[in-house]
DNA sequence: TTGTAGGCGTTATCAG
DNA sequence: CTGATAACGCCTACAA
């Protein structure tokens, strides 16, 4: 019967007496090894051990104003990344624990579970870089998902010590309220005038780099542009697309095509209305890797052939991007290095901030050249 | 300055005044809405905005006796699976972060960390499954490391009301102490006599369907184990590879190989002795696809050919495991499933386990044959 | 529906 | 090194 203590945890109070010894000294045997003497510690330690006990977190947290954990939010909107088949976590197979015998393959999802283009994604790459650097630092980290309403921000806030967001649109302004209490990390957010700390990629030097590879490699001076303009982040691959075509005297193509990353619905659509008004590009600069993936579906499907009809890219980098057929050109994020950083931001071992403000770290993206656009 | 507060963080009482009410019905306004009047409630959170309030989750954990957090720890041993090149994460780059500009991509160490063979990992699979399952259920995770060392283990019970682990092998008696103030699962740990839940897979299964394969499509029959027994997921795999040959009658080969999941040091002399001594056998059976992707390294260095000289197999089924050449026929652990029925167990949602008992959820493995074989 | 008071388990302080 | 005691912030009977 989970979740319920079959014996009242131990206490300081018990080790005490078991170790015959004060409380304080069973504190300091946990928290000050120095500052006891090692029989004692022993002593202690060995009473704790007896009795198994393990310290409140929550006491300790109280007790010293912080909890000493670094949390990492996702908005309830993330949490479709984790299907690509649009299907809710809910509605998959939970096959019953309780029945004993060998859980049988079929019960699993796990063709779905395991399916590339679905992990690992951006999100996962960040979050393992901030796994990774708390790890080293020794902190914990708390995982933690909900909508973007008050309450359940000030929940996660309650709880960590610093807090990295993959944000909603609308998030930072709630998340200012908590600013003065700890210091909140954004993911891939645009400079704005709040008090966040930021960490980002240089978005529009990755969409120079590969504009200026498939224009002098290949070309292609026709782009489409294809992603959902509700991502700040593509809104900026966007513009800087069409900002680096103008530089180089071309004129873009302003129609760009919005693509869902879950389903092809939307996508087909557009896709065949190109392919029947005679009006398909030479490139697609994608703005993510998986408007690349269900691009590359759907232009299968179409009988459209990649990289010879016409090219495509995404941006990002992630192991699926090497999956495809071909494999995608794609910007490469240094995904792990930008979770890192957050984590040190927020454990204060980064420094302190440039003139008095906040962090905006910003990486240097990468073009990997691989066989969507023709190389 | 991260990590200092530069503002007291606002409270209960605060809360109560800002909207002249009483602290009961703060508290209320969060966590009983419907033991309010709409309005006052109103009234409550509107302040609590206004003053940026967050309800501090330690002392809601200790006034409940419970912080709401399940737990999944990993020992510093397993951290080692973070890096390939046996080089610890302090040992990599940090770039500064407040010296201003982009920071540079050679600064990332990305090429390291974006290594298939790295990530994601049997470890990180389970512990997706364990992330989305806490996310459908509402729950925060507590991510932890640390060395078995009872303080360190005794300071991650203390935050949590459930704990998940990949133990190492003297974790169990430690961990035992603690099992009465809360339920603890280990992953793909062998059955034993305490008081932990299990969730493992079927590894004699798993080998016994591969040694069929292997003997049976491709009469492959002098076959070599390649492994680190100290895993008992390592031994029962060897074990059940030889109960199976010695079923079909066919002697076993006795000289297991000692490899190392990081570098290739101790691998490449063994392999060489059984190339000179004209002892190589015709397949390869590795304990896991780590082991089998070092192997793959040290046989082309060799020159070996894979699968026309010898048969290379892995076993858990990773990403990494597609992207060999040739790719990898290995088993598969339904991972994510495993990782999610941890997460069910612990919170409470699987049911009770059976015959009084503590669970004890084993799921099938499946073959997935690729090239590596000669299929 | 609202207010009051006791308690949760640590840590920190301070005089012995 | 000990012992006593006051926070820490919230939850929850219980009383009003």
């Amino acid at each position: 019967m989970p979740e319920e203590q079959t014996t009242r945890r131990p206490t300081v109070y018990d080790v005490a007496q078991e170790a015959s010894v004060s409380i304080a000294s069973v504190s300091f045997a946990f928290r000050r090894p120095d500052k006891l003497s090692e029989a004692t510690r022993e002593r202690v330690l060995d009473a704790a051990r007896r009795l198994g006990y393990a310290p409140s977190g929550a006491a300790r947290g109280l007790a010293r104003g912080r909890t000493g954990i670094l949390g990492l939010h996702a908005f309830d909107l993330l949490l479709e990344r984790a299907d690509p088949r649009a299907q809710p976590l809910s509605g998959m197979q939970s096959p019953a624990l309780d029945a004993g015998g060998v859980i049988a393959w079929d019960q699993t999802d796990d063709d779905v579970l395991s399916d590339p283009r679905a992990f690992p994604l951006y999100v996962d790459e960040v979050q393992r870089g901030f796994e990774l650097e708390c790890w080293a630092l020794g902190r914990p980290v708390m995982l933690s998902s909900g909508s973007d309403a008050d309450v359940s921000v000030a929940d996660t806030v309650g709880r960590v010590d610093g807090l990295a967001i993959f944000p909603s649109p609308q998030t930072a302004p709630t998340l200012a309220r908590h600013t003065p209490s700890i210091p909140i990390v954004l993911f891939s957010a645009a400079p704005a005038d709040d008090p966040h700390h930021r960490v980002r990629v240089d978005n529009a030097r990755g969409m120079r780099d590969l504009v200026a590879h498939l224009v002098e490699e290949h070309a292609a001076t026709d782009i489409a542009f294809v992603g959902r303009l509700e991502a700040t982040d593509a809104v900026e691959r966007r513009d800087a697309m069409i900002a680096e075509l103008e530089a180089r005297g071309i004129r873009p193509r302003l129609d760009s095509i919005d693509a869902t990353v879950r389903g092809e619905d939307e996508l087909v659509p557009q896709v065949r209305a190109l392919l029947a008004g005679g009006r398909m590009p030479r490139a697609f600069v994608c703005a993510t890797d998986q408007n690349a993936f269900t691009l590359l579906d759907v232009l299968a499907a179409e009988g459209v052939r990649v990289p010879d009809d016409v090219i495509v890219t995404g941006f990002d980098g992630t192991l699926g991007s090497r999956l495809t057929t071909p494999p995608l050109t794609t910007v490469r994020q240094p995904m792990e290095a930008m979770g890192r950083a957050a984590a040190r931001i927020l454990a204060g071992t980064a420094g302190s901030p440039p003139r008095g403000k906040t962090f905006d770290v910003v990486f240097e993206p990468r073009v990997l050249v691989r066989g969507s656009c023709g190389c």
